[in-house]
DNA sequence: AGTCAACTATCTACCGATAGGTATATAGAA
DNA sequence: TTCTATATACCTATCGGTAGATAGTTGACT
């Protein structure tokens, strides 16, 4: 059993939709990527809700899989928080890519339920990561992490639509200068 | 000559890509709404792309002219910001609006480039209004201003999509109580 | 005042393109 | 022989958009 094309499928999906949003994804334009047809690609994804639960799966896997990745045991709350902070800074720099849930969730209200449910399971992990990632004596954990989310989420958004990385760098080099005061 | 059903319009078709994006509003969605057929629509909007013209023009509008409405020559910088704060907050509360140019920018890449200038300029004028606004002595200002609009803009998508105004709140608050320290 | 032409705003009836999705055939591998 | 992964061929629904007819209004000329 190949999962040789499925895996291609989320890869260019996950592109896709980070760079145009959901509703201008089709499998017609998925399966010319891929020189096979839109008939296809139902084989591996049945409905198109079916892509979109894999791809945010496969997403969030990665996403939390890299901040591990960059961070040790031994990270401080400033390396931890940069380190998230990079990721994103990382994706808009290198390919100019949004969010995919930052993306999905601007869309929320369009998307079918169960796929808004997975959007909304990451930002709610993600949001749980930064309190935790938070220094010991700092209150407010919930509300600080959300402030966090909020802001580099929106910093994505602005630099994307601006098309100026320049934005990011600006809206987010407050929030890990913070992070040693707190 | 009447602009009765334009701007009937323009404010149906506001509030519908608030809610769902641009790509999820169809000009028979709209046509629907207000009991005609979409071939009149296209009398008052020859394409999409001006219809959405139309609509960031004139949100643009309305949306500085209530920041002005909120404000007086005497208003503080605290206070000035936190008039910002409250339109989007009293969006979300009222009917659970996303910001209109938040929701088209995280489409950018797939709109018009006419409309996707519109958007941008708007977002300029934002940052310049918050630059304005902050207290006099403050450095770094357009720095700041960009973190102030990207945490709103932040706070507004996930606060939409996780449908909890607390979020909203928690992400922002310490927004305004930093104005008051810088 | 009456007539006619132009304008406004809508309608019906389409168009080609594309959307998501399905049924069935088929080639190759296990 | 059965399973995997594709193809062909097609479906219905909807998209943005166009052409042309039509009813009501307005304004100018006689």
């Amino acid at each position: 059993m190949s999962t040789e094309t499925r895996n291609r499928l989320i890869e260019i999906a996950t592109d896709a939709v980070r760079r145009r949003g959901y509703h201008a994804v089709s499998f017609r334009d998925l399966a010319g990527s891929l020189g096979i047809k839109s008939a296809s690609v139902h084989y591996h994804f049945p409905q198109k809700e079916d892509l979109g639960a894999a791809i945010v799966a496969d997403y969030a896997t990665a996403y939390f899989a890299e901040l591990e990745r960059r961070t040790h045991r031994s990270s401080t709350p400033t390396a931890r928080l940069r380190a998230m902070r990079d990721v994103y800074r990382d994706a808009l720099g290198d390919a100019e890519l949004h969010c995919l849930c930052g993306m999905l969730g601007a869309e929320a209200r369009g998307l079918p339920d169960a796929l808004r449910g997975s959007v909304n399971a990451f930002f709610e992990a993600n949001v749980a990561w930064v309190r935790e990632a938070l220094p010991p004596g700092v209150r407010d954990r919930r509300s600080r992490a959300r402030q966090f989310v909020a802001t580099l989420q929106g910093a994505m958004m602005l630099a994307g639509s601006l098309d100026d990385a320049s934005v990011f760098d600006d809206a987010t080099s407050r929030l890990l200068r913070d992070a040693g005061g707190w």
